[in-house]
DNA sequence: ACCTGAACACCGTTCAAGT
DNA sequence: ACCTGAACACCGTTCAAGT
């Protein structure tokens, strides 16, 4: 029973499954040589630090990424599709997806999604430099979202209808009428739902913006 | 010459200052201890760990945006306002911002930019119920693009031609055609105009939104 | 070429001991 | 009530030594 041997790919693939099942903050060396049945030290064969790793994850995120779209469909139920990708990606690997809205992204998985994009807003009939501002607007709008799901606390699902009432009060006292009034609203939170509200604002606008 | 009593917030004024100057990464307890001239230890009597350090951070910059809207300009003005006043807090603090969209906000801080924006948004026309979901988007948008701006690497101003011909070239062959043909407005990067364009394309959603 | 032991300079946090 | 020394269980990384 030999060890494959090691390699760059190796120890990034170990890496998102370790942080896949235990999470970002318990990806460190030491434990990742251990999963590898390794010594942390051997692990700089392979990368040239923890950093490199990190960029390894939001890369390997990035090329699981489905970029795939029917083209028989509208250009705006491409964007959605698109947007779905990032939120199965995100979803499927939330300690790392962390890292894709944080980190540069360069190599080749990364511009997958940005080619993507950008040949659907060529087709919405945007000419080459909207395009890239929308692209960098799209992008914003879908890490933003996506980091904060993965971030929240999972939703209280029973509200004591009593501390809610306590609770407006206090906010009308402290002069935070217009949140004493939306309270009810703003205790659910559907995050999928959430998330296509935003991408669906976000394709009103650029229809708005086309017209205009 | 004596010191001051150590409290909460002295520790995390200390944090914050330390934070602004040398960044996120070089925020320790035993750094805070030192700048406060004391040991680490001693912290553990004012807050309850590193987290709540880092809590407080995110409370500190929230506290410090400035929410005050001029009455007499249309809703789509106090949009922008209240986006600049978000940017600015992100550009004096860039290394606690980062903190604001990774950390849940329920205390008094978080809450005053919440109903400065529901106020807006009641102005504009739009119900309790929408308004969220219109807060939860801007949010989103906001923060995804002001993290992005912070962590990303600065813009190079001057482009070899013979580097992005070459460039272009190889982004064509390995199938990035949309990329190749944006390649020189992906080259320019201008963060402030960057995010104005796209709080504009949300506005112009959110108009769309009322006529529709 | 790749792996390892030992070491360095750090972490966050606990706790008994001091004042 | 607040501060400290010592300790615990960790970090990322370097480097000479092994095979």
């Amino acid at each position: 029973m030999t060890r494959p041997a090691l390699s760059r790919e190796r120890v990034i693939d170990a890496a998102l499954t370790l942080v896949d099942r235990e999470g970002l903050e318990s990806l460190s060396m030491r434990r990742l040589g251990q999963q590898l049945g390794v010594e942390a030290m051997s692990l700089y064969n392979h990368v040239s630090g923890k950093a490199d790793i990190l960029d390894g994850l939001a890369e390997a995120v990035l090329a699981r990424l489905d970029v795939h779209l029917d083209p028989a469909v509208s250009w705006q139920d491409k964007i959605r599709a698109l947007a779905r990708s990032f939120r199965t990606a995100a979803t499927s690997h939330p300690g790392a997806f962390t890292l894709v809205s944080a980190r540069q992204l360069g190599s080749a998985s990364g511009l997958r999604p940005i080619e993507a994009e950008l040949l659907i807003l060529h087709e919405a009939g945007f000419d080459a430099e909207t395009s890239v501002h929308i692209l960098r607007t799209f992008v914003a709008f879908v890490t933003g979202s996506l980091v904060r799901e993965l971030t929240a606390e999972p939703v209280v699902s029973g509200i004591d209808p009593v501390a809610r009432a306590t609770r407006i009060e206090v906010l009308k006292a402290a002069g935070f009428s217009a949140i004493a009034d939306a309270a009810d609203h703003i205790a659910i939170v559907d995050h999928e739902a959430e998330y296509y509200f935003g991408v669906d604002l976000f394709i009103t606008g650029l229809e708005a913006q086309l017209r205009g």
